[in-house]
RNA sequence: GGCGCUAUAGUCUAGCCCGGUUUAGGACGUCGCCCUCUCACGGCGAAGACACGGGUUCGAAUCCCGUUAGCGCUACCA
C-alpha cells in the first residue's frame, strides 16, 4: 500500500494549486488539508501556485474566496503565493528549449512535445505503490496551445521544478498524468518529485459529489453553520486513518501522527450523516462564550434577534448548542424566544391544546404560576409536580400542552428553562390566548 | 474501446505488507431498551461485511490469477 520513499526532516516542499475558475472544492480542500499536514508533521514548506491560465474564466474573487477558505479550515501557507498566468514567457521558453532540442516540434503557434517510442515508465507512488504505464499509450503532449498559454502538464512540471516542489499529493484523477509529466522531467533535464495519489470523493450514490449531495465548496459548509474544526476532520478520515479507532482529533493532533503509510487507495463516498454526527459533537463540547459570536452570525442572516441582550442569546446557546448537528439548526429551533412571529406546528396544536381537558389544565396552571413570586426554573416545576399531585393527573399532562402554547413546538428545551427566559409576562400571555 | 486505479456491513474504516492469535474490531446511520416533560445528550444492547470464481497452502479477509463492478485518464480543461 505504500513504499519507502519517506522524506528527510526539513527538506520536505508541498504545494496546493488552485485553479481560481470557482470556489473551493471540498475535494480540493481535501488535497490541499493532506500537503498541510504532510508538510507540517515532516517540518517542511507548504506552498501556493495559483493556477490561472484559464484567463477567461479565472476570476479575483475565487480566488480571495479560496484563500478565505483555506485560512478558515486552519490551513496557512509559507511563501507568496506564484500565479501562472505571469510566467507565459517562462513555459515558451521551456518548450522551446524542448522543440530545439529535436523532443518536440510546432504545429502552427503550438509547441508539441514527442511522445519517445515505447518504453515503460514506473511511479512509486507514496499511496499505490509500483504502477507503471507504456508510452505507446499517450499521445504527442501539447505543451504551449496556439493561444500562447501553457497546457495543464507542462506549465505544472516546470512550475513544480522551479519551486523545489519535493512531494505531490494529489488526487487519483491526476494518476494518468504522471508518466507525461515524469517524461517532461526527464527532458528537461530535472529531477521528478515523489508522488502520492489520493482516491477521488464521491456523491453518496457514488457518482461525482455534487450539489444534490449536500454541497460541493467549503464555503456552503461554511453557510450551513458547520465548524471548520468538525469539517477537517471528517475530511481527515476519509482516506486516512489514523490505525487505531480514535476519529475525533484536532489538526495539530492530526499532524502529529500523521503517516502517509495509513493513506487509503480506495475511493470515500462523503457522508452527510457522520459529518453532520461530528459537526454536532464540535458544537455541543464548545464554549457558549466561543459559540456566541457564531450564533448571532447565524440570527443576522436570518433578520431576527435584533436587540436582544448577550445575556439572553447565552442562555439560549447553552441551552440549544447539545441539540444542533449545525449551527443553522438554532434559528428554527429558537424563534418563539425573539418576538412572536414562530413557527407553529399545527399537529401538535391539535393533540395538545384543543382538547377542553387540555385548556383547563392550561387556565389552572397559568393561574397558578401568574400568582407566584418566584419564575425561576425551579420553582415553576415545583408548581407543575404540586397541581399534578393535587389533581391526580401526570405531570406531563401539563407539561406538554404548556410546552405547545409558549413554543409551539413539541421539540426543544426543557419546559421550565424555556418559561424561565421567556419571562412570566409572555409565557402567561400565550398560554392564555391557548387557553381561550 | 485502450490504459490505469480500486474492491471488508447502507457509509467511513481496523485487520491485509510479515497467511493461523478473528466467534472479522471501531464509528456514523438503523432498530430495541434505560434515563426522561418533549427533542437531543448519555448509557446498554441488536441486526448488518471479507464482490464472485479459481489457485497456492495443513490453513486465506490476508498471497497469485481471472471475472464482475465502480472510478479516473484517454482535450490546444485544470
Amino acid at each position: 500500500m505504500s513504499n519507502d520513499n519517506t522524506p528527510a526532516k526539513n527538506a520536505i516542499r508541498v504545494r496546493f494549486a488552485p485553479s481560481p475558475t470557482g470556489f473551493l472544492h471540498i475535494g480540493s480542500a481535501r488535497t490541499a488539508l493532506f500537503n498541510w499536514i504532510f508538510a507540517r508533521h515532516y517540518g517542511g514548506t507548504f506552498l501556493l501556485r495559483i493556477e490561472d491560465t484559464d484567463l477567461t474564466r479565472s476570476e479575483a474573487r475565487f480566488l480571495d474566496e479560496i484563500m478565505t477558505d483555506l485560512k478558515w479550515l486552519g490551513i496557512n501557507w509559507d511563501e507568496e503565493p506564484i500565479h501562472q498566468s505571469k510566467r507565459f514567457d517562462v513555459y515558451r521558453a521551456s518548450a522551446e528549449e524542448l522543440v530545439k532540442a529535436g523532443r518536440g516540434y510546432r504545429e502552427g503557434e503550438a509547441y508539441i512535445f514527442k511522445m519517445p517510442g515505447a518504453r515503460v515508465i514506473e511511479v512509486n507512488d507514496m499511496i499505490h505503490g509500483k504502477v507503471s504505464f507504456n508510452t505507446n499509450d499517450i499521445k504527442d503532449q501539447v505543451m504551449i496551445k496556439s493561444d500562447g498559454s501553457p497546457a495543464y502538464n507542462f506549465c505544472c512540471v516546470v512550475d513544480d521544478a522551479y519551486l523545489k516542489v519535493t512531494h505531490i499529493i494529489r488526487g487519483d484523477d491526476h494518476l494518468s498524468n504522471t508518466p507525461k509529466q515524469i517524461l517532461f522531467y526527464e527532458a528537461l533535464g530535472l529531477k521528478a518529485p515523489e508522488f502520492g495519489h489520493m482516491p477521488l470523493i464521491m456523491g453518496a450514490d457514488g457518482a461525482k459529489l455534487s450539489k444534490r449531495h449536500g454541497g460541493v465548496s467549503v464555503e456552503e459548509y461554511k453557510r450551513e453553520g458547520y465548524l471548520p474544526e468538525a469539517l477537517v476532520n471528517y475530511l481527515l478520515l476519509l482516506g486516512w486513518s489514523p490505525g487505531d479507532n480514535r476519529e475525533i482529533m484536532s489538526l495539530d493532533e492530526a499532524v502529529k501522527i500523521f503517516d502517509s503509510k495509513n493513506m487509503n487507495s480506495v475511493q470515500a463516498k462523503f457522508d452527510l450523516q457522520k459529518l453532520r454526527w461530528m459537526n454536532g459533537e464540535y458544537i455541543a463540547k464548545k464554549g457558549s462564550g466561543e459559540l456566541l459570536p457564531l450564533i448571532k452570525e447565524q440570527l443576522k442572516v436570518s433578520g431576527r434577534g435584533e436587540g436582544v441582550s448577550e445575556e439572553l442569546l447565552l442562555k439560549l446557546t447553552d441551552l440549544y448548542k447539545i441539540r444542533m448537528k449545525t449551527l443553522a439548526e438554532f434559528v428554527p429551533a429558537t424563534d418563539h424566544f425573539f418576538g412572536d412571529n414562530y413557527s407553529i406546528d399545527e399537529k401538535a396544536v391539535e393533540k395538545h391544546l384543543k382538547p377542553a381537558e387540555s385548556k383547563a389544565i392550561l387556565r389552572e396552571f397559568t393561574d397558578r404560576i401568574e400568582k407566584a413570586g418566584n419564575f425561576s426554573a425551579a420553582s415553576l416545576e415545583e408548581m407543575c409536580r404540586a397541581m399534578a399531585e393535587e389533581k391526580k393527573i401526570k405531570a406531563g399532562q401539563i407539561i406538554h400542552p404548556t410546552r405547545v402554547a409558549i413554543s409551539g413546538k413539541t421539540t426543544g428545551a426543557g419546559l421550565f428553562e424555556m418559561m424561565e427566559v421567556l419571562g412570566k409576562a409572555k409565557v402567561v400571555e400565550r398560554m392564555r390566548k391557548a387557553a381561550s
